[in-house]
DNA sequence: CATAGCAACGAAAACGTTATAGTGTTGAAA
DNA sequence: TTTCAACACTATAACGTTTTCGTTGCTATG
């Protein structure tokens, strides 16, 4: 076993100090042209390389990026990571991935964890559970430490720092729109429940959308789930007792649902109703009929997000001026939504 | 901006030495009841929480697990990674994900960079292009100055370290032997090239599992598919020049493309051929018929990935004997395959 | 011939910790 | 009164770097 050589033990076999190994391998011309030779072929020969943690103690920066999301089994949240290794990877960043599980907790004490030195900034998606608390006193905490963070897709207007999202309520309201332009008057909707920001800005799209056109709000077609994996009766009652035209979910998994449920009772998605649904994943590519979605393009808002944080990294000088960015959707229509 | 304290600010601001700190904030008994209280209370006040940089250093060790896998996009991979992530959280590690986005480049790169002191130990899978390459001079290298590494899904025999990996042949063999119990013996089959060594062992029980049953093999009917991309044109003309009545898939993006361009040729699923693809994702359940499977638990082998790393890494008599973990599998049956 | 200047190197501090090895002071036993 | 242990604390080294500030020895200049 050849372990890792450093400075020292080079410095010793070359009998010369540390200082001059460290300056030959920095090319300094305070060295002669000998002894840098010598060390840097010694060095080669080792295959020496510098050791980052000691480096970051030193320099006060670790180079690496903190993402805390809920899951990772997620489309939307797998994209945005590989958006963001994309830019960090650019910038020599590397990245350092913890899951909050949709747990306060987990969240809190994973960045409190990884702001101790760990990381040089974060890059976070609230948890469900952090959400429906209001509770954002780590991040406060965090941020008034100087560390810098930037908020992607669930984020919250308590807290003052650059942020990353898709406008959802104007993306949910043209979908709304594109049913009312195609003769749809009856529109039901699938969503979650309130606390969860994002579905509640799409369902305000919705309303928004209906009451300027001047169609009543129907309550029985508004369906709020709380969790996916007992959500079955409600949408299959909505389906059986309910008639609708369109059907507009917040989330891809509600909308292949319904479709799937449909199916059950007989009922055709475009024919007897059309669907579209929101954040453009595998399952709206792939299913049959494929899905019409407002698409929610992860890989950019994963960059945006990182080119965010970094160019806050890289100036010395920090402004308190925050930006919210916000990535443009776009409605793609596929078999799940007649013409 | 409040920075975070440090021992050193402790122990002027109560001027006691820096050793006294930190040995009250470790209730050790060298310190007076007083003074411990002191410090801990003051310590509390301010927050003070040790720098994982500095621990790192001193304890040559940073708790973190680095990941480097070829794209995380991709439900496998990311199941994988939130089985390591569980495991790693529950053990009081990190875990610092790299993509190598299937080049080898980017493989070693990462992994260099990562070796130099960032992770104590390393989880991975293969890109393709190092499969392709067979260069593993980059793994070997790490492995010899004493960093475990434990391979999974993706592996090579020419590398001795812990591997995780599904019976991929077996598995194969016997979602074929399915097929000949039904009565299917003209049996089609949509694979990788042969360098992806799990798709290479998943034909190889292909062409097993025909063998033993004395069922001819009929080229026509094996389908080697480069990129996934432009692989449309491959499968039709499998689908309407070729007479199969069963059909398996070494993923589940084969498996449903080759539905979905059925259904174009007016071609159904399950009645005119039946479908297995492998590899569990949310394609497989929410596709319509949904597929069935030979299903890959990807959190399982994360979860054993994670476990044997930590294991080697938390024993200090480092021994030679690596194992290879073969994680059972099992066919989920759905809608495309008749029973 | 004194000295300024330069080339080539080394010592030491600093980053934040922890662990080991001291160092006084006190009190009690011999 | 001496000695020695116990107590409460401090100094220091170490982890691996980088960088600032010396410190040599030598040459060139006035």
């Amino acid at each position: 076993m050849r372990k890792k050589v450093t400075l020292k033990q080079i410095a010793r076999e070359l009998d010369v100090s540390i200082s001059t190994v460290s300056k030959s391998l920095k090319d300094s011309h305070e060295i002669s042209e000998d002894t840098r030779q010598k060390v840097q072929a010694f060095a080669k020969l080792y295959n020496y390389k510098p050791n980052n943690i000691a480096l970051s103690l030193k320099n006060k920066k670790t180079k690496t990026i903190g993402i805390i999301i809920p899951e990772i089994v997620h489309h939307f949240f797998a994209t945005v990571i590989s958006g963001i290794e994309q830019v960090a990877n650019e910038n020599g960043y590397n990245v350092i991935v913890c899951l909050s599980d949709e747990s306060f907790d987990k969240e809190v004490i994973n960045m409190e964890l990884l702001a101790n030195g760990s990381t040089d900034g974060f890059i976070l998606s609230l948890s469900k559970e952090t959400q429906q608390k209001k509770d954002f006193h780590h991040i406060q905490e965090i941020i008034s430490q100087g560390m810098p963070v930037v908020m992607f897709d669930r984020v919250t207007n308590d807290v003052f720092c650059d942020k990353v999202i898709i406008d959802d309520q104007q993306a949910a309201y043209d979908a709304i729109q594109f049913f009312i332009s195609r003769g749809f008057k009856k529109i039901a909707l699938l969503t979650t429940v309130d606390y969860v920001s994002v579905g509640k800005l799409r369902t305000d799209g919705y309303l928004k959308a209906l009451k300027e056109n001047s169609i009543p709000i129907n309550e029985d077609l508004i369906v709020k789930i709380e969790d996916i994996d007992n959500c079955s009766n409600k949408i299959e009652s909505l389906i059986k007792n309910q008639e609708f035209d369109a059907l507009f979910a917040v989330n891809e998994l509600f909308a292949v649902t319904a479709i799937k449920l449909a199916n059950k009772q007989g009922k055709k998605v475009p024919d007897d109703f059309s669907v579209i649904g929101f954040t453009d994943g595998i399952i709206s590519q792939f299913s049959t009929p494929s899905i019409s979605t407002v698409s929610q393009n992860g890989i950019k808002m994963g960059r945006k997000a990182a080119k965010m944080l970094i160019d806050r990294l890289e100036k010395e000088e920090e402004d308190e001026l925050y930006t919210t960015e916000i990535i443009e959707t776009e409605l793609v229509l596929r078999e799940s939504t007649t013409t």
